[in-house]
RNA sequence: GGGCCGGUAGCUCAGGUGGUUAGAGCGCACGCCUGAUAAGCGUGAGGUCGGAGGUUCAAGUCCUCCUCGGCCCA
């Protein structure tokens, strides 16, 4: 049955006239579709004309500053969703801080020295057929700076399309000459004040380009080296008892390398307490002469790898005396295998150390230890120097091998051997340490072995570890006065550092605890030099605030390149110093002491961004704001900077977030084809919709971004944006009359307290930097409490009351306020839409990002009336669930044509309908209320006892004007088709509209 | 291999100190409306809370192991 079938009247009583015109319609110029790819462009260029970012200083002069401090994004290529991510997650963080009270200047800054751009220059120099060592270093330098001003550019562009707000006319940038001077200076502070050594350290290494390599300089290839297993004869053994002691004294410890070459550098050997391990000793007594090892060898070896290490020494009949305790092997002191060769140089005691490195897989148990050759050697070597120096062993890690590739005079016997040749063949080295290793009878087998070898991905040829030189900074040096050292100073400003979220402070503390000292020195070209003067002599760092004043005030006006220059070294030193007594060191300052420097050349540089900070006697506030993986970098480095220079960390606050994963939860990469580009989605959807993304998700764990979350998004965004259209279109009418608090209905009031609530939680979460928390609350509180429940309802008053209805301005009222703080409170979030908001209310002349988040009056706060109605939107829920019913039987369509009767039996549910006007709240067009029992049949919901519905049709006629049913429809003789409300309010409208 | 973090409906997220049938929104399905209309409203179906043990009267929540994934190291 069809409603027309129903209500005949309808067909037979056409409407006189059209009472559209007389509702209050909502009515806006704000579209629906929002067109923001090529709206967002727009907006940006309206903040630019107008000088957004100005005016926001000029508003927040005086007030407390909350500097959000840009680590800075390397300068290359293009910008990455991770780019995306958290510079929008510092714009969320900037603009809440500025609506809630704060001075939030948002400096970007860029990283500029470094590898990654030596490289592409260098590319580009190979493609030219161009040699880096034959260029000036100057002129090299000169395009690396040209590159990163590139990419600069290209990034700055990316990041304002973004929605990014800050000063992006004067970011900082490490390469600036303001910048390589303090970050130079901040250097010379550390020489002064006796916390830079010169040590050494082993790095890769090419002898055929002369060169060290980073790691992703390395290729792996295929390679053939020389095994040897080697024994290493027991001095000493220590332990608690002194028979299996001595039982050890004439047994040998056996390695397993493949690399000969580098056992003139051995100086430890390392086993691991993980592994088992036996003395054993060969039984065997048919073995040839010449064989290496001989019936009655005593040999240490982990279990798992004996059979293996006899088989290789063609041993078939040997025993396993006894298993050796980790305590044991700890105990021992070995001799090197050179010791009673006549080669000088080689007596010193081989200490046992235990090392997690060490496995059985292959080899012997035990590992062949020189720091000078290996990453591993140096660390665990490192990590024992005290207790080794306590032994009285030397912990100088010597330089075996020089530049060229030839053994030094720390390898003695060996000098004139090449390990690697200038061509990248392999050198004498190996044969000649074999020799004398047969000759001193060490060597128990000899082999060889094709294996992944790293190789400089220039040449193509083998690279070796090498031993060289290196600036470090000293972590448990007091500095100044006792305890007082780099890593305690660090550890303590931790503890002072507030971190979001809250176990990032145990992942820097950790990383402090262990670290070893911090290397600053690079062989390499773009970047800061290491300005320091070394003695020739005595190797001391010339300590001389002259010379330091010289160098700075070069490096302001020149840039770092001044130390490059000729004669620069006769420059600096002055007439104070003699040139010739002195060396001036040419290595290049590692990147992160630039980036540790941040703080000192931008925010001290700075007087708009100068903090003075709390806990230093101020009120400002520092954060800073990056991925996880900045635990080893720039938290720490500046964190180190910092406490090394100034006694704290540059920061009040460390916030993290995670990585952004592909919608697999895998990581994006090309190969797997499941890249997202955030330049894609601006271009399809708009930055918003990507900002969007950024507010609901949870960052500080890793992110999903693909197509279907993506969609998410657009879906979310589509609500978000017709919830605040509809408001502007009512809002349309408003006339700015006012209701006060007392004369206002319920429900408003209502929505009023639901505002204090979110404000609250609002401002707590934004303290918090818990955007989904935000976006989450403020979504659901606009799709179910707005759209569904109080816009629904009012509706028919907005629509449909006369102009002087208090109910309807008190509507508009309300209205005008949740839209002042939604749209302020998203403001932060999606930029561009609140501002298009904002901007289609206010005009054009006005910016949504000039507001503060609006003071909301604690009058509004009215927890009775929120419980109140939490009853009576329980009694609704029962009703609309029985109109459901109706609806589904075809009784009814729209639930204006509904008239239910409800059983309340509840009292206290019963008590909150008291005076409501059940019928709006339902919208339905009556209602009638009873504290009867409900008979039989009527609809309940099992979690709501006590309350039952009853449906039934509402009686009467439709109101052409609002489309109510009720009997009192036609009752008034000049509006024969409406109800009387609405005749009232016709009379009203067409007074107004008298033509004059 | 080590340090740290995480795995709750298709998606995004809630689930203080362990305690009734694990929640929300979106999406989806179905229905209504046609005066927010490439909109609005309603109803419904979706989860062995990564897996396995354990502690407990009781575990998504505590412990152990495993697995998958991530960051940083090695």
């Amino acid at each position: 049955m069809r409603l027309s079938d129903r209500i005949p009247y309808v067909m037979t009583e056409t409407p006189e006239r059209d009472y559209s015109e007389t509702l209050n319609l909502p009515k806006t110029e704000f579209p629906m579709r929002a067109g923001l790819p090529k709206k967002e462009p727009e907006i940006l260029q309206r903040w630019q004309e107008m000088n957004l970012y100005r005016k926001l200083r000029e508003a927040s002069t005086g007030r407390n500053k909350f500097i959000l401090h840009d680590g800075p994004p390397y300068a290359n290529g293009n910008i990455h969703i991770g780019h995306a991510l958290n510079k929008t997650l510092k714009d969320i963080v900037t603009r809440s801080m500025q609506m809630t009270g704060w001075d939030s200047n948002y400096v970007p800054g860029w990283d500029c020295h470094g590898l990654p751009i030596e490289w592409k220059i260098e590319e580009q120099y190979r493609a030219k057929g161009k040699n880096k060592d034959e260029v000036p270093v100057n002129e090299f330098r000169q395009e690396c700076r040209e590159f990163a001003e590139h990419w600069i550019g290209v990034q700055r562009e990316e990041f304002k399309r973004l929605g990014i707000e800050g000063d992006w006319e004067n970011p900082y940038l490490t390469m600036r000459f303001e910048s390589e001077a303090v970050i130079a200076r901040e250097l010379m502070k550390f020489a002064m004040s006796g916390q830079l050594y010169r040590g050494s350290k082993p790095v890769m290494w090419s002898v055929v380009e002369k060169t060290a390599l980073a790691e992703a300089e390395i290729e792996y290839h295929d390679y053939q080296s020389d095994t040897i297993w080697v024994k290493f004869p027991v001095v000493e053994a220590g332990g608690t008892n002194e028979t299996e002691a001595d039982e050890l004294l004439d047994a040998s410890v056996v390695i397993w390398t493949t690399t000969p070459w580098t056992i003139p550098g051995n100086r430890a050997v390392c086993f691991s307490s993980k592994i088992h391990y036996g003395l054993y000793e060969v039984t065997q007594d048919d073995l040839p002469e010449e064989n290496w090892v001989q019936k009655g060898d005593k040999l240490i070896l982990a279990d798992a790898l004996a059979g293996a290490v006899f088989e290789q020494s063609r041993v078939e009949r040997y025993e396993h005396v006894r298993a050796v305790t980790p305590e044991e092997l700890a105990a021992l002191t070995l001799a090197h295998p050179f010791r009673d060769l006549d080669l000088g140089g080689y007596q010193f005691d081989v200490p046992v150390l235990d090392g997690d490195h060490v496995t059985d897989d292959a080899g012997t148990g035990f590992v062949h230890t020189a720091p000078g050759h290996g990453a591993d050697d140096f660390e665990i070597w490192m990590a024992h120097a005290r207790e080794l120096e306590a032994r009285g062993i030397d912990t100088a890690i010597p330089f075996t091998v020089a530049d060229d590739g030839f053994y030094t005079k720390d390898a003695p016997g060996f000098e004139g051997n090449q390990v690697i040749t200038h061509k990248g063949e392999k050198g004498k080295a190996n044969k000649a340490v074999i020799e004398a290793l047969k000759e001193s009878g060490t060597l128990i087998g000899l082999g060889r072995l094709k294996h992944q070898y790293p190789h400089s991905w220039r040449s193509k040829k083998p690279i070796i570890f090498r031993n060289t030189p290196q600036w470090f900074v000293y972590m448990d040096r007091d500095i100044d006065g006792k305890d007082d050292t780099l890593r305690i100073r660090a550890l303590n400003a931790i503890d002072n550092t507030r971190f979001v979220p809250a176990s990032g402070q145990n992942r820097l503390r950790s990383m402090i605890e262990n670290r070893p000292d911090w290397v600053l020195s690079r062989q390499r070209a773009w970047g800061v030099p290491i300005t320091v003067f070394i003695h020739k002599d005595t190797a001391e760092i010339l300590k001389d605030e002259a010379v330091n004043a010289r160098i700075y005030d070069a490096f302001v006006s020149e840039g770092a390149d001044a130390w490059f220059a000729d004669g620069a070294k006769e420059r600096f030193l002055g007439n104070d110093h003699k040139a010739d007594d002195w060396n001036m060191v040419t290595d290049i300052l590692d990147v992160w002491f630039d980036s540790g420097s941040t703080h000192a050349f931008c925010l001290e540089k700075r007087e708009d961004l100068m903090p003075n900070r709390k806990g230093l006697g101020g009120d400002d506030y520092v954060l800073y704001l990056e991925g996880s993986d900045q635990h080893r970098g720039w938290f720490h480095s500046s964190l180190l900077e910092g406490c090394g220079t100034r006694g704290h960390a540059p920061y009040d606050a460390v916030l993290t977030h995670g990585f952004t994963m592909a919608e697999d939860g895998r990581k994006m990469s090309k190969s797997l084809g499941n890249q997202v580009f955030p330049q894609d989605i601006i271009k399809q959807y708009g930055a918003d919709i990507l900002r969007l993304w950024v507010a609901s998700s949870d960052y500080a764990e890793d992110q999903r971004i693909g197509p279907e979350i993506i969609k998410t998004s657009v879906d979310s965004y589509r609500k978000l944006r017709n919830t605040l259209r509809w408001m502007l279109g009512s809002l349309g009418h408003a006339t700015g009359e006012e209701v006060s608090l007392a004369d206002m209905p319920e429900l408003e009031r209502l929505m009023l307290h639901r505002l204090t609530e979110l404000d609250a939680l609002v401002r707590k979460a934004y303290w918090d930097f818990d955007y989904k928390r935000i976006f989450h609350h403020l979504f659901t509180f606009m799709t179910v409490e707005l759209s569904a429940f109080y816009f629904d309802i009012r509706k028919d008053a907005l629509y449909c009351d006369a102009a002087s209805s208090v109910r309807r301005k008190a509507s508009l009222q309300v209205i005008d306020k949740l839209f002042n703080c939604l749209v302020t409170w998203m403001a932060p979030m999606l930029p561009f839409t609140m501002e298009e908001t904002w901007t289609s209310r206010y005009g054009e002349a006005t910016s949504v990002h000039l507001e503060q988040f609006p003071a909301v009056p604690a009058d509004w706060r009215d927890d009775a009336l929120a419980a109140k109605w939490a009853k009576i939107r329980t009694v609704r829920r029962v009703i609309t669930g029985a109109l459901e019913v109706e609806r589904r039987e075809k009784r009814i369509g729209s639930s204006l044509e509904a008239h239910p009767v409800v059983h309340v039996t509840d009292p206290e549910l019963m008590a909150a309908l008291e005076g409501k006007d059940m019928a709006d709240i339902a919208i339905t067009s009556q209602l009638t209320l009873s504290a009867d029992p409900a008979p039989e049949g009527a609809f309940a919901l099992d979690d709501t006892p006590g309350v039952a519905v009853v449906p039934g049709l509402a009686e009467g006629r439709k109101c052409a004007r609002s489309w109510k049913i009720l009997p009192e429809v036609g009752s008034d003789p000049d509006y024969p088709d409406v109800t009387l409300r609405d005749a009232a309010a016709l009379r009203e409208w067409d007074a107004a509209h008298q033509p004059a």
